[in-house]
DNA sequence: TAGAGGATTGAT
DNA sequence: TCAATCCTCTAC
């Protein structure tokens, strides 16, 4: 069952970070059908620092992130790595989670000839390796996730509360103490989490 | 319009 | 530890 859109336009961007461990990010590009369980993700909100949308902040490239929760926001970082968020929250609102680790499920072959010779545990351990595995580009950026070309399904299987753990995000020492909020959600002990 | 830097990654 | 690489934002 692919979520519907209310799922997204909660108000805490954190609790919809929380709850999307465990549901299946999918892609069909030129018709090559991929997919794979969301096991790390990282909370942005307009309100902090570590967000490029920081004190609603409105330019061409963050326009997306207000938008009504459930778009695609797909950004390049480095010149070099395509970044797949979902938007949450009501139009007007700008706040999005950040996918940085999947564990494939379907399309495993495509996902590793896209990547290139990369051994399997690490293939979609990371954002920007995730979205080549899954050929997300700025093209998608703005997509409705409940669409043909990228979506997610809820699986069924919930990810034990008690598994779990919330820890501080990564690379955005410029955020000052808002580097140090605990809005990194990762499934512990599993082998697909980015490196750390 | 020029210049600095980045929500990363893989090789050294 | 460092380079790759180009888009975005800011300052002039």
């Amino acid at each position: 069952m692919k979520i519907e859109q209310d799922y997204y336009r909660r108000e805490v961007v954190q609790e919809v970070a929380k709850d999307l461990l465990g549901k299946v990010l999918y892609t069909r590009i030129n018709n090559q059908v991929t997919a794979g369980v969301i096991v790390e993700t990282e909370a942005y909100s307009w309100r902090e620092r570590g967000c490029h949308a920081y004190n609603n902040l409105r330019t061409a490239r963050t326009e997306v992130m207000f938008r009504t929760g459930g778009c695609a926001y797909v950004y390049l970082c480095y010149g070099i790595h395509n970044m797949f968020n979902v938007v949450t929250n009501i139009e007007g609102t700008a706040e999005a989670v950040l996918v940085r680790a999947l564990e494939p499920i379907e399309g495993v072959q495509i996902m590793q000839r896209r990547t290139g010779a990369h051994s399997l545990p690490r293939i979609t351990s990371g954002p920007g390796k995730l979205s080549k595995a899954m050929a997300i580009e700025r093209n998608l950026n703005g997509a409705f996730l409940w669409g043909n070309e990228i979506w997610i399904e809820d699986s069924g299987t919930e990810i034990a509360k008690n598994a779990v753990r919330a820890v501080s995000r990564v690379g955005i020492d410029y955020a000052g103490e808002d580097a140090t909020l605990p809005w990194r959600f990762i499934v512990a002990d599993n082998p697909w989490i980015s490196r750390s």
